[in-house]
DNA sequence: CTGTTAGCGCATTCAG
DNA sequence: CTGAATGCGCTAACAG
């Protein structure tokens, strides 16, 4: 635990001497750079980040504040992207997670004023109740009528993406699967009618079925009414993934006349990929380094907060 | 962002006495306690963690370090019990992960030197190359000849659970996969043999295989190696995750002739749930409890380090 | 019981 | 170019 002051004792200099050369923040004469260079080797000397932090009045670490649930992402591949970006640009990462039922602006804005974190990347699904105001940045689409910045996963892609994945293989009534707690659902739907006008393909109210939850009794449920309703359709998308399963299961059950059917998953999960299906994947090492350097940005100043939308890739699996 | 100092203003009191009534660390009089307590609700005063953990010599935060490839564990999971778990103790939880190249001990150490953590939890599957000295907890078999305090999932159990499901229904010939990354694969070994010993049950060598990794190609290879000898086996314990629907793929291509086959995954991953296999559940809230209950007694030094195995339970499903 | 004061480790003036 | 002094927000002795 060598602090400044044994540098600064070892080197044969100031405190403050030591500062300029260890953060370069004033000319010093090579030879004594050098000096202090080598008692700081030498001790192995940490400079302790409370009291950096303390005296700079800024944190460089970034929270990243987790749901009171389990989200249907990726959340050890985006958190260690989060990591190897932060730990890049020198900042750290906390992870904080919101009680069931606790406010999300709450937590963030008492993470802020404590001084634990410069800023905070949301992974809530569902909009602030109340209004934000410290540096954060959103990874699900933000609250209607602000202007946050985000780094989202498009539905309207996805949806578009696997219509046209559908069409090539001449499939022409296709279903939709949504679900409610899917923020951004909406998107989902709109890519969705857009590619069937852009295909030219019918569009049949039937064939959307709207979910409450994303797990595989929700997708039971979805399946059988989808599968209910003569004619039945041929390929679906599934804004979900336990979602995705739990309709492949329904359609398993009900079809003892085999009937066929594409589906795609919209997240490529464990889940979905131990299950065979086909899904869409999301580029989860691109979100969380986005995310990052959009609260940098954001914590700089340097430039405007922004919205990106995320692409997905269709992987094809035979089911 | 009020201080100490507006709060000690608006009550007017002294700085001291706001902090002897915030902290309960001296006795304060009921009506000044009263005003300082509005004075800080009104001001709406949240106490700089940075300032208080310099002062107090002791960061009230403490460090998940990730190995440098994706674990086979709930990694969001064990996260949630760990933050649930340390925030319940008033302590944060920061998150790093180890480069390729990086040595854990270097990374545990520069953490804790710099004060940006009092503790640390150690998720590496291998043990460490140099010893650490510092509070640390071990959430996987930590290295041989250290008495380091650790919480793990111990394959002995698992093993010995699995052979007597599977003997209660009447299978005989039951085969064992191991991966080799994985710590502590040993302990399969160890309660494969003594279950089987305990049943009565002969041990042939030719149905242990040994895998490299954990994944579905290593898998296949493994059910290749397993199912090409006669007479085949009727049961199989595999201790990995990808590793067992590897395996359970293997099987589904070799039997044409359809031989029934029971297999256990070691570890209830999505992958697995999504296969329909059956397979041991460990307790990930309890494991993420334990570990930050470990680390926060080494830190306050109330009990010695210790070393606790979780348990499994087995989870059947019909493939 | 409460106010005054001295640092925790560091970065930044301001003089030399 | 370098050193001494000041303060970040807070807590712990020590007085009163």
């Amino acid at each position: 635990m060598a602090t400044i002051k044994d540098v600064a004792r070892a080197a044969g200099v100031s405190t403050a001497t030591v500062s300029y050369v260890l953060n370069d923040s004033a000319p010093v004469s090579p030879t004594t750079r050098e000096r202090v260079l080598a008692a700081a080797q030498q001790l192995n000397y940490q400079p302790n980040q409370l009291a950096r932090n303390l005296q700079n009045q800024r944190s460089t670490t970034l929270a990243l504040v987790l749901p009171p649930f389990e989200p249907e992402i990726d959340l050890g591949g985006l958190l260690r992207a989060c990591v190897a970006r932060a730990t890049q640009a020198g900042y750290a990462v906390l992870v904080t997670a919101l009680a069931s039922d606790q406010s999300l602006a709450e937590l963030a804005q008492r993470t802020l004023e404590r001084g634990m974190a410069a800023g905070c990347i949301l992974l809530q699904p569902h909009g602030a109740d109340q209004p934000l105001n410290g540096p954060c940045v959103w990874a699900t689409w933000p609250p209607h009528g602000t202007h946050a910045p985000a780094v989202v996963c498009d539905g309207a892609l996805a949806a578009q993406r696997a219509v046209h994945a559908f069409q090539r293989s001449g499939r022409q009534r296709i279903g939709l699967v949504l679900a409610a707690t899917t923020a951004g659902a909406a998107r989902w739907y709109l890519g969705y009618r857009r590619a069937l006008k852009a295909g030219r393909l019918p569009f049949d109210p039937e064939l959307v079925v709207q979910s409450d939850t994303d797990d595989l009794a929700a997708g039971h449920a979805a399946g059988e009414a989808l599968f209910a309703g003569a004619p039945l359709c041929d390929a679906v998308i599934v804004a979900g993934g336990a979602l995705a399963v739990g309709v492949q299961q329904a359609h398993l059950r009900a079809s003892a006349h085999a009937e066929s059917l594409q589906l795609i998953a919209g997240f490529d999960t464990p889940l979905v990929a131990g299950a065979g299906l086909s899904a869409l994947v999301w580029p989860v090492e691109r979100w969380g380094q986005l995310l990052v350097e959009q609260l940098l940005n954001l914590l700089n100043g340097h430039t405007p907060p922004q919205r990106t939308c995320l692409e997905p890739s269709l992987i094809v699996r035979s089911t």
